[in-house]
DNA sequence: GAGTATATATATCGGTTCGATATGGAAAAC
DNA sequence: GTTTTCCATATCGAACCGATATATATACTC
Protein backbone atom coordinates (compact mmCIF):
# COMPACT_ATOMS: atom_id res chain seq x y z
CA UNK A 1 0.00 0.00 0.00
CA UNK A 2 1.59 2.60 -1.08
CA UNK A 3 1.71 6.53 0.08
CA UNK A 4 -0.23 7.67 -3.10
CA UNK A 5 -2.94 5.03 -1.79
CA UNK A 6 -3.13 6.17 1.90
CA UNK A 7 -3.18 9.60 1.21
CA UNK A 8 -6.43 8.72 -1.52
CA UNK A 9 -8.03 6.84 1.10
CA UNK A 10 -7.68 9.69 3.56
CA UNK A 11 -9.21 11.89 1.33
CA UNK A 12 -11.39 9.55 0.42
CA UNK A 13 -13.42 10.07 3.82
CA UNK A 14 -13.04 14.09 3.22
CA UNK A 15 -10.77 17.03 2.38
CA UNK A 16 -7.47 17.78 4.50
CA UNK A 17 -4.20 19.46 4.12
CA UNK A 18 -0.91 17.52 3.77
CA UNK A 19 -0.61 18.13 7.83
CA UNK A 20 -3.74 16.77 8.67
CA UNK A 21 -3.26 13.73 6.63
CA UNK A 22 0.08 12.78 8.15
CA UNK A 23 -1.87 13.28 11.52
CA UNK A 24 -4.62 10.24 10.71
CA UNK A 25 -1.84 8.05 10.57
CA UNK A 26 -0.62 9.29 14.22
CA UNK A 27 -3.10 9.96 16.08
CA UNK A 28 -6.80 9.34 13.59
CA UNK A 29 -8.09 6.61 12.19
CA UNK A 30 -5.11 4.44 10.48
CA UNK A 31 -2.76 4.94 13.16
CA UNK A 32 -1.43 1.71 14.81
CA UNK A 33 -1.79 0.08 11.00
CA UNK A 34 -0.25 2.43 8.32
CA UNK A 35 2.07 4.90 8.47
CA UNK A 36 3.65 7.80 6.44
CA UNK A 37 5.91 10.78 6.60
CA UNK A 38 5.96 14.11 5.38
CA UNK A 39 8.44 13.43 2.83
CA UNK A 40 6.35 11.14 1.39
CA UNK A 41 2.75 12.64 1.52
CA UNK A 42 3.80 15.84 -0.03
CA UNK A 43 5.29 14.56 -3.03
CA UNK A 44 2.25 11.75 -3.38
CA UNK A 45 0.00 14.87 -2.97
CA UNK A 46 1.62 16.92 -6.02
CA UNK A 47 1.38 13.45 -8.34
CA UNK A 48 -2.21 13.52 -7.10
CA UNK A 49 -2.48 16.66 -8.48
CA UNK A 50 -0.76 15.85 -11.13
CA UNK A 51 -2.57 12.95 -12.57
CA UNK A 52 -6.03 14.77 -12.19
CA UNK A 53 -6.96 12.10 -8.68
CA UNK A 54 -7.16 15.50 -6.65
CA UNK A 55 -7.28 19.11 -6.55
CA UNK A 56 -5.90 21.67 -4.21
CA UNK A 57 -7.34 25.26 -2.79
CA UNK A 58 -4.97 27.45 -1.02
CA UNK A 59 -6.71 29.34 2.08
CA UNK A 60 -5.28 32.12 3.47
CA UNK A 61 -4.10 32.28 7.28
CA UNK A 62 -3.03 35.02 9.57
CA UNK A 63 0.41 34.88 10.19
CA UNK A 64 0.47 30.67 9.53
CA UNK A 65 2.00 29.85 6.04
CA UNK A 66 -1.49 29.21 3.64
CA UNK A 67 -2.42 25.87 3.79
CA UNK A 68 -3.82 23.81 0.91
CA UNK A 69 -6.58 21.99 1.25
CA UNK A 70 -6.52 18.45 -0.88
CA UNK A 71 -10.12 17.46 -2.23
CA UNK A 72 -10.45 13.97 -4.82
CA UNK A 73 -12.32 14.72 -8.31
CA UNK A 74 -14.44 11.75 -9.20
CA UNK A 75 -11.63 10.37 -11.06
CA UNK A 76 -9.89 10.21 -7.58
CA UNK A 77 -13.09 8.79 -6.20
CA UNK A 78 -12.47 6.01 -9.06
CA UNK A 79 -8.76 5.46 -8.68
CA UNK A 80 -9.56 4.61 -4.54
CA UNK A 81 -12.00 2.09 -5.50
CA UNK A 82 -9.79 0.64 -8.06
CA UNK A 83 -6.95 0.54 -5.25
CA UNK A 84 -8.77 -1.09 -2.93
CA UNK A 85 -9.81 -3.75 -5.35
CA UNK A 86 -6.66 -4.97 -5.53
CA UNK A 87 -5.24 -7.77 -3.10
CA UNK A 88 -3.49 -6.72 0.02
CA UNK A 89 0.13 -7.47 0.94
CA UNK A 90 0.67 -9.72 3.75
CA UNK A 91 0.41 -7.91 7.06
CA UNK A 92 3.65 -6.92 8.76
CA UNK A 93 5.21 -6.68 12.11
CA UNK A 94 8.33 -4.80 13.25
CA UNK A 95 9.16 -5.80 16.93
CA UNK A 96 13.09 -4.29 18.24
CA UNK A 97 11.70 -4.86 22.12
CA UNK A 98 11.18 -8.84 20.92
CA UNK A 99 14.52 -8.50 18.99
CA UNK A 100 16.61 -7.60 22.22
CA UNK A 101 14.05 -9.97 24.48
CA UNK A 102 15.37 -12.73 21.76
CA UNK A 103 19.08 -12.40 23.47
CA UNK A 104 17.80 -11.55 26.96
CA UNK A 105 20.59 -13.98 27.70
CA UNK A 106 23.06 -11.71 26.70
CA UNK A 107 21.93 -8.88 28.64
CA UNK A 108 21.87 -7.89 32.71
CA UNK A 109 18.77 -9.13 34.41
CA UNK A 110 17.62 -5.84 35.80
CA UNK A 111 17.89 -4.40 32.13
CA UNK A 112 15.59 -7.19 30.82
CA UNK A 113 13.07 -6.80 33.66
CA UNK A 114 12.93 -3.20 32.61
CA UNK A 115 12.38 -3.49 29.35
CA UNK A 116 9.61 -6.24 29.73
CA UNK A 117 7.80 -4.05 32.22
CA UNK A 118 7.91 -0.95 30.00
CA UNK A 119 6.70 -3.03 26.69
CA UNK A 120 3.58 -4.23 29.12
CA UNK A 121 3.28 -0.99 29.75
CA UNK A 122 3.32 0.15 26.15
CA UNK A 123 0.87 -2.22 25.21
CA UNK A 124 -1.17 -1.65 28.48
CA UNK A 125 -1.70 2.05 27.68
CA UNK A 126 -2.35 1.86 23.64
CA UNK A 127 -5.18 -0.91 24.39
CA UNK A 128 -6.89 1.42 26.81
CA UNK A 129 -6.46 4.60 24.55
CA UNK A 130 -8.67 2.43 21.83
CA UNK A 131 -10.94 1.47 24.80
CA UNK A 132 -11.60 5.40 25.52
CA UNK A 133 -11.97 6.10 21.61
CA UNK A 134 -14.32 3.33 21.32
CA UNK A 135 -16.85 4.04 24.07
CA UNK A 136 -16.40 7.53 23.29
CA UNK A 137 -17.97 7.14 19.83
CA UNK A 138 -20.62 4.86 21.54
CA UNK A 139 -21.85 7.61 23.87
CA UNK A 140 -21.61 10.10 21.08
CA UNK A 141 -24.53 8.60 19.23
CA UNK A 142 -23.19 9.39 15.82
CA UNK A 143 -23.61 6.24 13.90
CA UNK A 144 -21.21 3.04 13.97
CA UNK A 145 -19.07 2.09 10.93
CA UNK A 146 -19.08 -1.98 10.71
CA UNK A 147 -15.55 -1.98 9.40
CA UNK A 148 -14.11 0.67 11.52
CA UNK A 149 -15.73 -0.79 14.06
CA UNK A 150 -14.14 -3.92 13.49
CA UNK A 151 -10.67 -2.83 13.06
CA UNK A 152 -10.45 -0.82 16.80
CA UNK A 153 -11.78 -3.74 17.80
CA UNK A 154 -9.03 -5.95 16.45
CA UNK A 155 -6.57 -3.43 18.05
CA UNK A 156 -7.97 -3.87 21.43
CA UNK A 157 -7.77 -7.53 21.02
CA UNK A 158 -4.15 -7.61 19.86
CA UNK A 159 -2.59 -5.35 22.54
CA UNK A 160 -4.75 -6.91 25.47
CA UNK A 161 -3.06 -10.37 24.33
CA UNK A 162 -0.01 -8.97 23.84
CA UNK A 163 0.15 -7.61 27.53
CA UNK A 164 -1.52 -10.78 28.72
CA UNK A 165 1.01 -12.80 27.45
CA UNK A 166 4.18 -10.79 28.34
CA UNK A 167 2.83 -10.23 32.05
CA UNK A 168 1.83 -14.07 32.44
CA UNK A 169 5.26 -14.97 31.18
CA UNK A 170 7.59 -12.44 32.85
CA UNK A 171 8.98 -13.98 35.75
CA UNK A 172 9.60 -17.10 33.99
CA UNK A 173 11.67 -15.50 31.52
CA UNK A 174 13.53 -13.58 34.71
CA UNK A 175 13.97 -16.97 36.56
CA UNK A 176 15.67 -18.59 33.21
CA UNK A 177 12.63 -21.24 33.15
CA UNK A 178 12.35 -20.55 29.67
CA UNK A 179 10.66 -24.34 28.81
CA UNK A 180 8.60 -24.69 32.29
CA UNK A 181 5.71 -23.77 31.18
CA UNK A 182 4.80 -25.58 28.54
CA UNK A 183 6.21 -28.58 29.36
CA UNK A 184 3.40 -29.01 31.71
CA UNK A 185 0.60 -28.55 28.53
CA UNK B 1 16.97 -1.48 14.05
CA UNK B 2 19.37 -1.50 11.11
CA UNK B 3 20.01 -3.74 8.62
CA UNK B 4 23.47 -3.58 10.31
CA UNK B 5 22.58 -4.93 13.68
CA UNK B 6 20.39 -7.39 12.37
CA UNK B 7 23.15 -8.97 10.12
CA UNK B 8 25.50 -8.81 13.90
CA UNK B 9 22.73 -10.64 15.32
CA UNK B 10 22.46 -13.23 13.16
CA UNK B 11 26.56 -13.42 12.93
CA UNK B 12 26.89 -13.77 16.58
CA UNK B 13 24.91 -16.93 16.35
CA UNK B 14 27.23 -18.32 14.42
CA UNK B 15 29.08 -18.15 10.85
CA UNK B 16 26.35 -17.43 7.62
CA UNK B 17 26.24 -16.52 4.06
CA UNK B 18 24.31 -13.24 2.68
CA UNK B 19 22.17 -15.83 1.70
CA UNK B 20 21.68 -17.76 5.04
CA UNK B 21 21.25 -14.36 6.69
CA UNK B 22 18.33 -13.71 4.56
CA UNK B 23 16.56 -17.12 5.20
CA UNK B 24 17.01 -15.83 8.95
CA UNK B 25 14.63 -13.25 8.72
CA UNK B 26 12.43 -15.25 6.19
CA UNK B 27 11.86 -18.56 7.79
CA UNK B 28 14.41 -18.71 10.16
CA UNK B 29 14.42 -17.48 14.10
CA UNK B 30 13.75 -13.90 13.47
CA UNK B 31 10.80 -14.25 10.88
CA UNK B 32 8.04 -12.65 12.05
CA UNK B 33 9.54 -9.61 13.85
CA UNK B 34 12.25 -8.64 11.75
CA UNK B 35 12.99 -8.32 7.92
CA UNK B 36 15.54 -7.33 5.54
CA UNK B 37 16.47 -7.65 1.69
CA UNK B 38 19.33 -8.62 -0.12
CA UNK B 39 19.53 -4.95 -1.19
CA UNK B 40 20.46 -4.14 2.49
CA UNK B 41 22.14 -7.35 3.51
CA UNK B 42 25.36 -7.29 0.75
CA UNK B 43 25.94 -3.88 1.62
CA UNK B 44 25.82 -4.53 5.06
CA UNK B 45 27.94 -7.29 5.53
CA UNK B 46 30.82 -5.24 3.17
CA UNK B 47 30.47 -2.29 5.53
CA UNK B 48 30.76 -4.57 9.06
CA UNK B 49 34.12 -5.84 6.42
CA UNK B 50 35.50 -2.58 6.10
CA UNK B 51 34.98 -1.87 10.04
CA UNK B 52 36.80 -4.79 10.70
CA UNK B 53 33.78 -6.14 12.93
CA UNK B 54 33.15 -9.37 10.54
CA UNK B 55 35.88 -11.39 8.20
CA UNK B 56 34.96 -13.55 5.44
CA UNK B 57 35.97 -16.62 4.12
CA UNK B 58 35.60 -17.60 0.59
CA UNK B 59 34.47 -21.32 0.00
CA UNK B 60 34.67 -22.64 -2.90
CA UNK B 61 31.76 -24.80 -4.35
CA UNK B 62 31.29 -27.22 -7.86
CA UNK B 63 29.34 -25.73 -10.14
CA UNK B 64 27.91 -23.32 -7.96
CA UNK B 65 29.20 -19.60 -7.49
CA UNK B 66 31.52 -19.71 -4.33
CA UNK B 67 29.95 -18.59 -1.11
CA UNK B 68 31.22 -15.81 1.60
CA UNK B 69 30.54 -17.55 5.07
CA UNK B 70 31.10 -14.31 7.26
CA UNK B 71 31.92 -14.43 10.62
CA UNK B 72 32.21 -11.76 13.92
CA UNK B 73 35.77 -10.75 14.79
CA UNK B 74 35.87 -10.00 18.87
CA UNK B 75 35.33 -5.74 17.32
CA UNK B 76 32.17 -7.26 16.16
CA UNK B 77 30.68 -9.37 18.99
CA UNK B 78 31.39 -6.25 21.26
CA UNK B 79 29.51 -4.02 18.93
CA UNK B 80 26.47 -6.69 19.31
CA UNK B 81 26.75 -6.17 22.67
CA UNK B 82 26.54 -2.19 22.53
CA UNK B 83 23.47 -2.19 20.15
CA UNK B 84 21.22 -4.20 21.82
CA UNK B 85 22.04 -2.05 25.17
CA UNK B 86 20.58 1.00 23.19
CA UNK B 87 16.70 1.57 23.69
CA UNK B 88 14.20 -0.27 20.91
CA UNK B 89 12.18 1.45 18.99
CA UNK B 90 8.62 1.32 19.27
CA UNK B 91 6.90 -1.35 17.89
CA UNK B 92 5.62 -1.27 14.19
CA UNK B 93 2.63 -3.09 12.65
CA UNK B 94 1.39 -2.77 9.20
CA UNK B 95 -2.04 -4.15 7.97
CA UNK B 96 -3.37 -3.61 3.87
CA UNK B 97 -5.86 -6.20 5.19
CA UNK B 98 -7.50 -4.00 8.06
CA UNK B 99 -6.59 -0.75 5.89
CA UNK B 100 -9.47 -2.73 3.24
CA UNK B 101 -11.88 -3.88 6.07
CA UNK B 102 -12.05 -0.27 7.56
CA UNK B 103 -13.34 0.38 4.05
CA UNK B 104 -15.71 -2.65 4.42
CA UNK B 105 -18.40 -0.46 3.41
CA UNK B 106 -16.86 0.69 -0.02
CA UNK B 107 -16.33 -2.80 -0.99
CA UNK B 108 -18.64 -5.96 -2.29
CA UNK B 109 -20.32 -8.10 0.18
CA UNK B 110 -18.52 -11.63 -1.04
CA UNK B 111 -15.34 -9.98 -1.38
CA UNK B 112 -15.21 -8.86 2.16
CA UNK B 113 -16.50 -12.11 3.24
CA UNK B 114 -13.12 -13.59 1.27
CA UNK B 115 -11.00 -11.18 2.59
CA UNK B 116 -12.14 -11.73 5.70
CA UNK B 117 -11.47 -15.99 5.72
CA UNK B 118 -8.31 -15.31 3.93
CA UNK B 119 -7.18 -13.44 6.62
CA UNK B 120 -8.35 -15.72 9.26
CA UNK B 121 -6.31 -18.56 7.66
CA UNK B 122 -3.35 -16.73 7.07
CA UNK B 123 -3.23 -16.00 11.32
CA UNK B 124 -4.13 -19.33 11.83
CA UNK B 125 -1.62 -21.62 9.72
CA UNK B 126 1.29 -18.71 11.19
CA UNK B 127 0.16 -19.84 14.57
CA UNK B 128 0.12 -23.58 13.98
CA UNK B 129 3.13 -23.47 12.37
CA UNK B 130 5.13 -21.79 15.06
CA UNK B 131 3.40 -23.90 17.24
CA UNK B 132 4.87 -27.40 15.23
CA UNK B 133 8.47 -25.42 15.53
CA UNK B 134 8.05 -25.33 19.27
CA UNK B 135 6.78 -28.47 19.77
CA UNK B 136 9.80 -29.81 17.83
CA UNK B 137 12.13 -28.05 19.52
CA UNK B 138 11.33 -29.67 22.74
CA UNK B 139 11.22 -32.90 21.70
CA UNK B 140 14.57 -33.07 19.63
CA UNK B 141 15.91 -32.63 23.61
CA UNK B 142 17.92 -29.16 22.92
CA UNK B 143 18.35 -27.13 25.88
CA UNK B 144 15.34 -24.34 25.59
CA UNK B 145 16.76 -20.47 24.73
CA UNK B 146 14.36 -18.60 27.42
CA UNK B 147 14.48 -15.13 25.49
CA UNK B 148 13.97 -17.27 22.05
CA UNK B 149 11.14 -19.53 23.97
CA UNK B 150 9.30 -16.20 25.82
CA UNK B 151 9.48 -14.73 21.59
CA UNK B 152 8.12 -17.74 19.74
CA UNK B 153 5.30 -17.93 22.65
CA UNK B 154 4.22 -14.05 22.18
CA UNK B 155 4.39 -14.82 18.10
CA UNK B 156 1.74 -18.10 19.10
CA UNK B 157 -0.24 -15.72 21.15
CA UNK B 158 -0.76 -12.92 18.88
CA UNK B 159 -1.78 -14.98 16.43
CA UNK B 160 -3.63 -17.02 17.98
CA UNK B 161 -5.25 -13.42 19.12
CA UNK B 162 -6.02 -12.50 15.73
CA UNK B 163 -7.86 -15.41 14.29
CA UNK B 164 -10.08 -15.70 17.68
CA UNK B 165 -10.51 -12.32 17.04
CA UNK B 166 -11.78 -12.21 13.58
CA UNK B 167 -14.10 -15.30 13.95
CA UNK B 168 -15.77 -13.89 16.61
CA UNK B 169 -16.71 -10.77 14.48
CA UNK B 170 -16.63 -12.03 10.76
CA UNK B 171 -20.70 -12.19 10.65
CA UNK B 172 -21.04 -9.06 12.54
CA UNK B 173 -19.30 -7.78 10.15
CA UNK B 174 -21.05 -9.25 7.40
CA UNK B 175 -24.46 -8.75 8.62
CA UNK B 176 -23.39 -4.94 8.82
CA UNK B 177 -24.37 -4.54 12.42
CA UNK B 178 -20.94 -3.70 14.05
CA UNK B 179 -22.12 -1.91 17.17
CA UNK B 180 -24.18 -4.64 18.46
CA UNK B 181 -21.50 -6.63 20.28
CA UNK B 182 -19.91 -3.80 22.68
CA UNK B 183 -23.19 -2.27 23.22
CA UNK B 184 -24.42 -5.23 25.36
CA UNK B 185 -21.54 -5.27 27.53
C1' DG C 1 7.48 38.72 32.46
C1' DA C 2 10.80 35.72 30.21
C1' DG C 3 11.65 31.54 28.39
C1' DT C 4 10.35 27.07 26.66
C1' DA C 5 7.42 23.77 24.60
C1' DT C 6 3.75 22.59 21.61
C1' DA C 7 0.66 23.09 17.67
C1' DT C 8 -0.10 24.62 12.94
C1' DA C 9 1.67 24.22 8.19
C1' DT C 10 4.67 23.36 3.91
C1' DA C 11 8.64 21.56 1.92
C1' DT C 12 13.18 19.36 0.92
C1' DC C 13 17.31 16.44 1.43
C1' DG C 14 20.28 12.63 2.57
C1' DG C 15 20.37 8.06 3.70
C1' DT C 16 18.20 3.53 4.23
C1' DT C 17 15.64 0.00 2.60
C1' DC C 18 12.75 -2.61 -0.59
C1' DG C 19 11.54 -5.16 -4.68
C1' DA C 20 12.80 -6.58 -8.95
C1' DT C 21 16.11 -8.20 -11.81
C1' DA C 22 20.51 -10.44 -13.70
C1' DT C 23 23.30 -14.59 -13.65
C1' DG C 24 23.75 -19.56 -13.69
C1' DG C 25 23.77 -24.26 -12.63
C1' DA C 26 21.80 -28.25 -9.54
C1' DA C 27 18.19 -30.80 -7.95
C1' DA C 28 13.57 -31.93 -7.49
C1' DA C 29 8.86 -31.88 -8.87
C1' DC C 30 5.41 -32.53 -12.32
C1' DG D 1 11.04 -33.52 -20.83
C1' DT D 2 9.96 -29.30 -18.89
C1' DT D 3 9.07 -26.24 -15.31
C1' DT D 4 9.78 -24.87 -10.75
C1' DT D 5 12.43 -24.45 -6.70
C1' DC D 6 16.86 -24.00 -4.39
C1' DC D 7 21.48 -22.15 -3.89
C1' DA D 8 24.27 -17.88 -4.06
C1' DT D 9 26.01 -13.13 -5.05
C1' DA D 10 25.14 -8.65 -6.52
C1' DT D 11 23.17 -4.21 -8.30
C1' DC D 12 19.78 -0.58 -9.53
C1' DG D 13 15.86 2.38 -9.40
C1' DA D 14 12.04 3.68 -6.72
C1' DA D 15 9.99 4.38 -2.35
C1' DC D 16 10.15 5.84 2.04
C1' DC D 17 11.73 7.69 6.62
C1' DG D 18 13.72 10.96 9.79
C1' DA D 19 15.66 15.15 10.41
C1' DT D 20 15.76 19.71 9.39
C1' DA D 21 14.49 24.56 7.77
C1' DT D 22 11.06 28.16 8.04
C1' DA D 23 7.58 30.91 10.46
C1' DT D 24 4.11 32.24 13.89
C1' DA D 25 0.51 31.63 17.69
C1' DT D 26 -0.67 29.80 21.79
C1' DA D 27 0.05 27.56 26.07
C1' DC D 28 2.61 26.25 29.86
C1' DT D 29 6.38 26.83 33.28
C1' DC D 30 9.65 29.20 36.25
Amino acid sequence: MDVKTLCLAVLFKGEATGYEIKKAFEEGPFAHFQRASFGSIYPALSRLLAEGLAEAEAREQDGRPDKKVYRLTAAGRDAFHQAIGQDPEPDQFRSDMLFLLYFARELPMDRVADLIDRYIDSYRSQAEHIVACRAQRLASGEEIDPGRWLVSGFGVAIYQAAADYLIENRDRLLSGNGRLPEAAE
